[in-house]
Order: C-alpha cells, then structure tokens, then sequence
DNA sequence: GAGTTTTAATTAGCATGCTAACTAATATAA
DNA sequence: TTATATTAGTTAGCATGCTAATTAAAACTC
C-alpha cells in the first residue's frame, strides 16, 4: 500500500531528523524542542506563555518546564505582567537572541541535505502536498 | 524560501501525527513509541534487542528501557540466549500480538486523514520524493 | 459585593529518548 | 592460557512532552 509507503517514510524522515537536530543544537547547550520555543520568540520577543505555548503547539506544563530551563540557561527571562499578574512575558536574553544565526545554519545545512537532488518543479508541488497534508491534520 | 517551508511543513506535520498517534495509543493502554517496537516484533517475533534497535533506530538504553515497562504490561517477554548468555530475544505475549490490529487501524485511519484529497499520482511522486529525502539523511 | 467560573501558569508523576558510565559475557591476541 | 578488546544490555541522570491536579489571579454572574 502506497498510503502506508508514505507514512512510514514520514517517520522514517521525522526520526532521522530528530536525531540530527539533536546532536547539532548539543553543540550550542540547546535540547531539541527548544529552538522551536526560540524561533518564536526570534519572530516576536515578549510573547505570553500562552501564546507561545498556541504557536509551538505544545501543552502548558512542557511550556513551563522548558522556559524554567532555558531561564536557567540565561537564554530567555519571564516579566510578570503588571496589569494581569496571571501572565508571563518572555522575553530573550542577548545570549538567547545570538544562537538565531546558529540554529538557522543548522536548518539551512539540514534543508540542503534533506532535499538535495529535488527538483525546483517537484519542491513546489512537494510543499502544495505537505501543505494539504497539514490542513488535513488540523 | 522554499525549502524552509517544507522543513517547517515537515516538523509541524510530524507534531501533529505524534500527537494524534499519542492520544490514539493511550486507549490501546500504549505509549507513543511503543508501536514502532512492536511493529518490528510482528514482522519477526523472538528478534534480539540489539536488532530491534537497529530497526528502530534507537539507543540500546531506550530499546532497554521500553522493553522494561512492555515486559511489565505483559505486552513482550525476553529470554537470554542458551548459546550467547549476552543476548535476550524478545517475543510478543499473546496480548502484545492482539494489539496488532487496533494499531494498524490507527494507521490506516491516520493514513486517510493525512492524504486526504490527494491524487493517486500525486501519492506516486510524493512517495518518490519522500523515498529521495530518506536516503539523503542517511 | 460575594460566590462562581474561567484563565494562566506551575507542580507531580510518568514514559520516551538521549549520553555516559557501568556490568557481564564472549571473542581475540599475546 | 591469560590479558585485552569487543559486544549486549542495564542503570543513572537529564530534558522533552504528556495528563491530572493544583495555585493564583481575573472575569463573570447573581
């Protein structure tokens, strides 16, 4: 079955992938997960928890945890909100917002690996696909 | 750019998938992770956990690990090799091989969400690319 | 205004998944 | 044969990521 070729190709490729993000981001002290958090928050510093937590599509709990480490870590600080003290703004330290060069040649490497010998025609219909694929999965 | 599109289409089709797999799994009493083990158990029972590994591509600790709690469930159950007492070969308890069924339903169902209103020779192309990306992160 | 509901975030507990360090058994080499 | 190296698997420690339960603050409802 063609339908199952392709599912398991996607986990095939979602596995490998982990594994390399994971072992590149070790160099720059980061766990995997966390420079989705950060690119975030490279895209809108001050963000809420909540908000981050929408985009990221991650539970409240794994938010929280993650955001206590990277604030370990000196990567990113949380302001409370003076006028609703149930929010939290968070925001990136100066050591958090110099790894968006790194991370982003991690990603570039890794889309130059991932899609050598495609052609420009099938990258466009490849990114149609998955497109539809993911409004399919909403 | 295109091809960050796609990574970005590829990393949130994965989350999706894990977590629609996670939800599916609890009610099977199952963990996210445990049906790609036994998966590979269907297709060869009595395996050894280094080749499970292998196949899973994961850590030996991990494989370890998760056998330990599947033992616990009387999902699988080791025995050590007579000839090489290092080795423990894993085979699926009864209730471990009814959960083939439901798992594969999981699939299948998955299957169809996904690729939802995709064309049969967009499904060819896509595996060949797939196919393609797989191999290249080798 | 007092009581209830909702919202934001945290904590506890669990499993995956990793690395590093370890144990035990087998294989190899001197 | 004895010493060394390799192989198989486990354990410890850590972070992600989840659910369920909790705390605290704000928003409603009567």
């Amino acid at each position: 079955m063609i339908e199952s070729e392709i599912r398991i190709l996607l986990q095939s490729i979602a596995i490998q992938t982990r594994k390399r993000y994971a072992n590149q981001l070790r160099e720059l002290g980061l766990h995997i997960g966390q420079e989705l958090a950060l690119s975030h928050l490279w895209e809108q510093d001050g963000i809420t928890q909540s908000q981050l937590r929408l985009k990221m599509g991650s539970e409240a709990s794994t938010v929280s945890n993650m955001l206590r480490k990277l604030e370990q870590d000196d990567i990113i600080y949380r302001k409370v909100d003076d006028a609703d003290h149930r929010i939290s703004n968070v925001f990136l330290t100066s050591k958090g917002r110099q790894l968006e060069g790194p991370i982003m040649e991690i990603w570039k490497a890794h889309e130059q690996v991932l899609l050598a010998g495609i052609v420009p025609e099938e990258l466009l219909l490849l990114r149609r696909i998955l497109q539809q694929m993911d409004d399919n999965l909403l």
